[in-house]
RNA sequence: GCGGGCGUGGUGGAACUGGUAGACGCGCCGGACUCAAAAUCCGGUUCCGAAAGGAGUGUCGGUUCGAUUCCGACCGCCCGCACCA
């Protein structure tokens, strides 16, 4: 019996150089071989891994070898999400260049992912931060310009006070900012956007196709983008200098027209602040409007607040009616018209407002099959309904009624049936130094100007200072200064950088033709996109994920690729969970700090007591993550690689725990120790008996397969520890052909998962070639199908025994002999039988 | 409010299109080896019961020969969006 361990140390640095010299990883555009893309969202270099950010480029690496060992071209990149806001923090905190800090954390980072033992083709390596990149997307923004994709306009955006930048819509979350938290802000800027909303409804569409996308994703970004269908109605104004201007106002709910009782406009509606101009109470209305706060503690305790103008409007369908006009703190400027119409009884905001203001409620709806409603305090909302009081609508179905109100709108020029989204124009401009910086320059005769594209990339300038707060592009002696490419006169370039969405927005095309002069060749992205595979966090549902999309039509439209989606297939990570500990102080304790006594007790280096607390993401402001690096020293990345896979279905958190990562440890000895002590077995010729042995070698190889298949890796791991726990009862009995092959297909389906552990393996089972460059095992149909079933023998549904019987047995032989069986007998109690079900294979239930 | 998901032993989780609930692991209990411990190995482990047997997949009901799986109602938890007109 071999008693020794496994040496993972010097086995795992060997194997993984021997994989860097054999270039086992480079993939190669071959359009005559089937391609798989894999993908893992590329990580932002922020210092060291942790063991939680290994999860998900762990089950690339598994897809990768998997694929490869089934014959697919397969491409597995990695790179560097490499501009934002942390470089330039540190470079705050401590002086240190944000270039340096990022390119320092690479290599760091670059380490661990190698010391990891993933299948990366690292001669693919790109770093978003260097303008062997950027470059591209300068030039993809001049094209955006042409193509009336990017435009630059003032409107109300997300500033946050923390980060001092602009924020888009997507980042800003309950009101705050997506990474610094703080309040977000309300500011008039001048700012870039992209027209993200001229793809709504193609965005919208695409999400249908996307089959192997989950569920819950789809639906975030089809509610993003979030399509009403509605209209525009005009109502004539009437007041003062206001009279013959009109009022445009959107409602999905135009069947409704006639319940109205008043029009609402947003505190920041132009009409608003007109009259805020005038009258110092609107002024003041208006003001307290905008203080308010959009988190939704604000939104939800907020009473709704309305202030009658002295403005009122001619109802559209009949000029001697008049409602009033109100600026009301629940309108928001940013979605449609700025300006609602009130139909307090089939709206229950509008009803709210109106019986706190004493309105009209007219029900213009009633119940298809009902009396007309009595409004009180809740409105009937249903669409389920037959119009009433509605002059020339009155009988029709709520959406007979819609099409019939905007017929007669358009007729008349007062109003048009149209299609709202919720989704905005992406904000792409940053008040930051460590981005991409944007390719126009402002001159004061000629405007805004593009960079020639001879001139690009603009560069970032490298003497800058972090010592006063805002953007040091803008405080740069020289750098913005320059002479417009049209007129030739002094102006400026613009000192705004992207956001870096804008990077992650176009990587995986890169990926494709990493070192080309273009952004990446046609032959290239026509061949290996979109990405098959794609893994990453659930938390960019809506942002990266929605942005790619969009930029991949964009591009598409301005001739760079032809291409519908980025990525096919994609996969969302559950987290890696740990406890967290705090000291009597309430401070986080990191958990090599916390030791446990004799009593069982935790307790800090001091020995005083130790609160558990609730097991959570890892993160570093909880100080509950688990190093990477030290796990590594003490286990082995092949180790860490199992754990990681086995515990929890792939798309579930996982908790990470000590007692998990030993015991995985422990199966590797186990293994070790199982191949050690048989290695010197036959080579695999196939006997012709077929032994249980055999059976469950090739069982095991369909169902790994299926569950690698179908990303199901904590149930292909219970099966090859189903087949290594036979083997070891059985291998010094086993016929030593059967126990050979079983041996080495163990090996090979270990393989995507503990690729070192494997190859060390494969060695001692005395095959000079890697596994890595072994096909995928096969099963034998023959041999998955068991010839002797055991099947379920029911009284009335309830299991009574069980009976072995030939596969496909004539159904009255199972009958007789389940109907022979003593347990079946006594439950029976004597009782006719009525029926007997059988299953084929599976199920014989006597009913009596 | 709208939308999505989940609920199985002490615990993480298995259970193919309705067909032997609890695979595999963690933990725990017992045993072997050892002066002892670690490591390792063997056995047990849903609950009640000595056993025969009975109960059991959040709760209640339904469909079915048979329900963790399908349907309805309810309870609880998680996530996303949200004064969106």
């Amino acid at each position: 019996m071999t008693t020794e361990r496994y040496n993972f140390h010097e086995a795992e640095d060997r194997w993984r150089k021997t994989w860097r010299e054999a270039r086992s990883f480079a993939a190669v555009t071959d359009p005559s071989r089937p391609k798989y893309y894999v993908l893992e969202m590329f990580p932002y270099p922020s210092g060291k891994l942790h063991v939680g950010h290994a999860r998900n480029y762990t089950m690339g690496d598994v897809l990768t070898r998997f694929k490869r060992a089934r014959g697919f071209n397969v491409m597995h990149p990695m790179g560097w999400d490499a501009f934002g806001l942390p470089a330039e923090n540190a470079a705050i905190a401590s002086g240190i260049h944000p270039a340096k800090w990022t390119y320092e954390n690479i290599a760091t980072m670059r380490g661990q992912l190698q010391m990891m033992g993933l299948a990366y083709d690292w001669d693919r390596e790109i770093a978003t931060c260097h303008p062997g990149y950027y470059r591209h997307e300068q030039k993809m923004f001049l094209d955006f310009l042409k193509a009336g994709l990017a435009y630059r306009k003032e409107s109300w955006v997300n500033w946050d006070p923390v980060e001092h930048t602009v924020l888009a819509n997507e980042q800003v979350i309950e009101g705050r900012g997506w990474r610094s938290g703080a309040l977000v802000e309300k500011r008039l800027l001048s700012q870039w956007f992209l027209k993200i909303t001229d793809f709504a409804d193609d965005l919208l569409d695409g999400i249908e196709t996307l089959d192997r996308w989950p569920d819950r994703v789809r639906v975030m970004q089809a509610n993003w983008i979030g399509r009403s269908e509605g209209a525009r109605v005009l109502f004539e104004l009437q007041g003062e200098r206001f009279t013959g201007e009109t009022l445009e106002i959107f409602t999905t709910r135009p069947d409704t027209l006639f319940g109205a009782s008043f029009c609402a406009i947003s505190a920041n509606h132009p009409a608003a602040r007109r009259l805020g101009e005038e009258d110092q109470a609107v002024a003041d209305f208006n003001a307290e409007c905008n203080r308010m706060g959009t988190s939704e503690v604000a939104v939800e305790t907020a009473e709704k607040m309305g202030l009658r103008t002295r403005l009122t409007v001619r109802h559209p369908l009949d000029p001697s009616w008049e409602l009033p006009v109100y600026i009301a703190n629940f309108v928001l400027m940013e979605y449609g018209t700025g300006a609602i119409f009130g139909c307090p009884a089939h709206d229950q905001r509008d009803l709210d407002f109106a019986n706190k203001y004493q309105l009209p409620v007219r029900t213009v709806v009633r119940p298809a099959d009902g009396e007309t409603p009595v409004i009180g305090t809740e409105a009937f909302v249903s669409q389920d309904g037959i119009l009433v009081n509605s002059q020339f609508l009155d009988g029709l179905e709520v959406p007979a009624a819609k099409r019939a109100v905007i017929a007669k709108l358009e007729e008349m020029s007062r109003g048009t049936g149209t299609i709202q989204y919720r989704l905005r124009d992406w904000g792409v401009s940053r008040q930051r130094y460590w981005g991409c910086p944007i390719p126009v320059i402002h001159c004061g005769k000629c405007g805004i100007v593009p960079v020639p594209e001879q001139d690009l990339p603009v560069e970032l300038p490298e003497d800058v200072s972090f010592d006063q707060p805002g953007n040091p592009l803008d405080r740069h002696p020289t750098w913005k200064h320059v002479r417009c490419p049209q007129c030739g006169g002094a102006a400026t370039r613009e000192t705004d950088t992207f956001d870096t969405f804008f990077e992650s927005s176009w990587y995986f095309a890169r990926f494709c033709s990493p070192r080309s002069e273009q952004a990446f060749e046609r032959k290239d992205v026509d061949y290996w996109l979109p990405v098959d595979q794609y893994i990453g966090g659930i938390e960019h549902a809506v942002l990266h994920l929605l942005y790619s999309r969009f930029f991949v039509r964009a591009l598409k439209r301005c001739g760079y690729l032809d291409l519908e989606e980025p990525f096919a297939g994609l996969f969302t990570q559950g987290m890696v969970c740990h406890e967290s500990y705090r000291d009597q102080d309430g401070e986080w304790l990191y958990p090599e700090e916390v030791v446990t006594g004799e009593d069982g007790v935790l307790k800090d280096r001091q020995g005083r007591p130790v609160a558990i607390g609730r097991s959570e993401k890892m993160s570093k402001s909880k100080r509950n993550t688990v190093g990477l690096d030290d796990i590594c020293a003490a286990y082995g990345a092949d180790t860490a690689r199992l754990f990681l896979l086995s515990d929890s279905p792939p798309e579930r958190d996982l908790e990470w725990t000590a007692a998990g990562i030993e015991g995985t440890w422990r199966y590797v000895n186990r293994i070790f120790r199982l191949i050690a002590d048989h290695a010197q077995g036959p080579a695999a010729a196939k006997s012709n008996a077929v032994s249980e042995t055999r059976r469950l070698t090739h069982k095991t190889i369909a169902a790994v397969t299926e569950d690698l298949e179908q990303f199901r890796f904590n149930r292909g791991v219970a099966r090859l520890r189903e087949l290594s726990n036979h083997l070891e009862s059985v291998a010094g009995t086993a016929d030593p052909a059967d126990l050979r092959e079983a041996l080495e297909t163990l090996v090979l389906l270990l393989g995507p998962m503990m690729p070192h552990l494997a190859e060390e393996l494969w060695r001692m089972l005395g095959h000079e070639a890697m596994v890595v460059d072994q096909p995928w095992p096969e099963a034998d149909p023959a041999l998955v199908r068991d010839d002797v079933v055991t099947l379920a023998v029911q009284v009335n549904g309830k299991l009574r025994a069980t009976l072995d019987q030939p596969r496909d047995v004539d159904q009255n032989i199972a009958r007789a002999a389940a109907l022979a069986l003593p347990a079946v007998e006594r439950a029976l109690e004597g009782k006719p039988v009525k029926k007997v079900i059988i299953v084929p294979n599976r199920i014989v239930n006597v009913v009596v």
